[in-house]
DNA sequence: ATATTTTACGCAATCGATTGCAATTTTTAT
DNA sequence: ATAAAAATTGCAATCGATTGCGTAAAATAT
């Protein structure tokens, strides 16, 4: 399978009795060959298959145009999205992608980076693990000239780039709905607290809670209860309090509302007149439960071209360190049949 | 940014006063060099924060530890779970994985092959669009020595390696199924016949309805019904002939089943007594609904373990063509309540 | 027809790491 | 102590494409 020699410019110079660099220049379009020369070369290029081997003109021209994406998980929704959008605009300028998954642990997130170091891409573009403790690896990333793109799960103490969602707000809002449609206990599921997504989302509840005057109850307030399992075991306690709530923010995801869902169904409690229930990311799985759910759109291919853009503004920055920049995107809450009390 | 000179090998052997090939080769754990001497090296190249530059290493090895993947979307269930599979198996082994998509689309897809001979990967694993209507860019991958695994989506003409669904057979034990359980006017929701997953799945439904007597019945048979919106469609169609199905295979996907679900709602029509609905693909969602859908398993994750696996046993091969192989991942019937007439 | 500018192409170095071969040093055997 | 074997290290070519500089040839101006 190996043995087959693939041919070079040398070997289209060799045909044509000229030099390599003529080869090169015309397939590069550079206005320094003739017309006629060019329409050759190109000709026997093309009759001798020739495939130009990137990983030499990439070595000789200093970059790889490629781009390496780390996310905990390729097969998530919202990371499979916010890939797909990032494929999107920069397959069209010519770069690639290569893609790594940390499986939420932090030392083969380094190792990822690393790896990704090694290969020379021209950025990186990573939402940073559930046990990342400390950043020195993505640090490392900037003293090699590598652009760093953060999203979503950022480190905020690092100045980069970063695309994010305003978490906090959308909380907020989902929350402020919740009081608004009548629901006066209302619970919060959240993630692990080392993630900013997750703290802020808990400050937007707070601060949801707190403008429209309702008393935090600490015992309302679950940690670590991000999957469906977690969702339902955290659901079952809450329900069983002597003062249960009547109302459940999944802020961590709509799997953890899904769990809280189905323990609700099971221990005959309807949703949504005796319980509300607001999950997060709004996944499509959302819409076709009953009642559906109600959740939040975090617009995650918008977010994955907006990071595509992001580093094509920022390339042509010859500056050795680039201005950190923040977008934040507004999610949006998606209104549905789990948080219709009084509809 | 990208100004920043990165420490090469020859900075190294430059501080040390030695050549850069021991460097390289300490690097690189050849035993031709003193341990003392290695150990120098390796400290002052974690002290200068040395970083091996993959692209010149590729260059001179001829090759570029790199598999390329190429599908229709990231972000469909199926396809993302065989890239985490695929990810997973070849990241131990230090490979990384270059990921575009075709968009469904032919040319993007000749395109995508194209970028990826050019970056000199070691491997291409794709799953064919949905319009693809030859494969001289697959031929050509095999031209330029290059291994081509084909999974899922597969063209049969072409003699490469394999990794598949017995789609056939999981299609005939879904719609056995259907029979045994008391449904007698079973329709088909058939995808695009030009690839070859749906005609399978179409073969094992007649088969299934040969095998059990049961006449093919035209109308009842629907083409090209893959999205949620045509399976709706589909069905309200065939719901509304004089002698209705009582029984709709949805062989595309679990997106059309969940369309046949909604409408079958929608015109009161009971599920699974009056209709009984089968899905194909297994999505989370399916376990959700209610009733919840009887689908097909394809173990996505498995099959790109496997496509990873099967990569790694073929690279020691040294042959100049790989002697084309098939494996063939039976799929699982799930059975849920929406087929449950009896029961 | 001669001088000047343009155009087209070749030469050779370069990107950074690897590796066969030769040269040197060290170790072991006699 | 000397010869032979083994262990280290250096030299220089190589992977394939790109590019600054120089020169020859063609085109234009005088």
């Amino acid at each position: 399978m190996k043995k087959v020699k693939r041919t070079t410019i040398y070997d289209i110079a060799a045909k044509l009795g000229i030099t390599a660099s003529s080869v090169s220049r015309a397939l590069n379009n550079s206005s320094q060959v003739n017309e006629k020369t060019r329409e050759l070369i190109i000709k026997t290029a093309d009759e001798l298959n020739y495939k130009r081997n990137t990983l030499a003109s990439n070595l000789r021209k200093g970059h790889s145009k490629t781009i390496g994406v780390v996310v905990p998980r390729i097969n998530q929704n919202f990371f499979a999205n916010v890939i797909a959008g990032i494929e999107e605009t920069t397959y069209q300028k010519g770069y690639n992608l290569i893609i790594c998954q940390s499986g939420e642990v932090h030392d083969k997130e380094i190792q990822c980076v690393n790896t990704l170091i090694n290969q020379h891409v021209d950025c990186i573009v990573i939402s940073v693990s559930a046990d990342s403790y400390d950043y020195q690896h993505l640090q490392n990333v900037l003293d090699h000239g590598i652009q760093l793109i953060q999203f979503d799960r950022v480190a905020e103490e690092l100045e980069t780039l970063k695309v994010i969602n305003d978490n906090e707000q959308a909380s907020f809002e989902a929350v402020s709905h919740l009081i608004e449609n009548g629901y006066k206990r209302i619970a919060l599921l959240e993630g692990p607290q080392n993630l900013n997504i997750f703290r802020q989302r808990k400050t937007g509840y707070l601060r949801a809670l707190e403008t429209h005057k309702v008393a935090v109850i600490d015992e309302l307030v679950v940690e670590n209860a991000w999957t469906k399992e977690l969702g339902a075991e955290a659901t079952r306690k809450l329900l069983n309090l002597p003062q249960p709530p009547d109302a459940i923010f999944a802020s961590t995801s709509d799997f953890s509302a899904l769990g809280v869902l189905e323990v609700a169904n099971a221990m005959k409690i309807q949703v949504p007149s005796e319980l509300g229930i607001c999950g997060y990311s709004n996944e499509a799985f959302t819409e076709i439960t009953s009642p559906s759910i109600t959740s939040i759109d975090q617009f995650s291919v918008y977010m994955g071209k907006t990071i595509g853009n992001l580093f094509f503004q920022e390339i042509g920055n010859t500056e050795v360190s680039v201005k950190p920049k923040i977008i934040s995107i507004k999610p949006e809450l998606i209104i549905r049949g789990s948080t219709a009390k009084k509809g």
